[in-house]
DNA sequence: CAAACCTTGACACGATCGTGGTAGGGTTTG
DNA sequence: CAAACCCTACCACGATCGTGTCAAGGTTTG
């Protein structure tokens, strides 16, 4: 076993069928799929879609601001235009400091390192 | 001079009066204020009005996900329920990597909390 | 093989986004 | 003071988001 198919899936992550394949549509959770084209959930997507739906309610967004999200995760154009844009002398003094969070890798090294550890 | 009314503000930046009032409201530029409630928008603002055009066309995203960022980057609470979401177990081994973007003032805040402690 | 699943594609519908307008009422300025 | 400008508060409208449901057809299984 090992893998649930997508009514099952729906049953143990509360998402309904429906929405499993929008949340996949959306690139943010795709499960694998059998031979036959059959979605096949396993226990890290079953994870990943329970702790989505806390993240979604915990704060009130929606979707497409954690599509958003992961697509700056993967587009460093946008997620430094998106940085700069929000450095630009933010208003608020404190937002300086804040807008720091999307400062980029470059501890990648010790990332690793801890990693190991 | 030194500040522009909303209709001049919109002449020189290509956005809508209308627009100039909705980028306020998103939280994204918001100009200060003359002593009856007009709208005076400086240079900083007007840069800010332009860059963000730019940055809106040449991502196509919208509005809404920029101030979905800027809320990411006041709100730690957010920026890290967000960060572990995606980084936990992200499929592709680049998204890993890529998911290092918000890999930001961990050391920080852990001294802060290891001060307080 | 028939019941119970799965797939994609479509129609639908309320909610929000992005945008324009308009109305009613203050402010600035020629 | 009158024209031109600003304000807030609405109404409207197409587009997208989030969600359900249904149809037509393939797959798995008792």
């Amino acid at each position: 076993m090992e893998a649930l198919t997508i009514n099952q899936a729906a049953s143990t992550t509360g998402w309904s069928p429906r929405m499993l394949r929008y949340v996949e549509q959306a690139g943010l959770v795709a499960p694998a799929r059998s031979s036959s084209g059959y979605r096949l959930y396993g226990a890290a997507q079953l994870q990943r879609l329970r702790t989505l739906k806390e993240l979604l309610g915990q704060f009130d967004i929606g979707l497409s601001d954690v599509a958003f999200a992961a697509r700056m995760a993967d587009e460093p154009e946008l997620r430094g235009a998106v940085r700069r844009w929000l450095e630009s002398q933010a208003s608020r003094p404190e937002d300086v400091e804040a807008a720091d969070w999307l400062r980029f890798e470059q501890d990648k090294h010790q990332r690793l390192l801890a990693a190991v550890a």
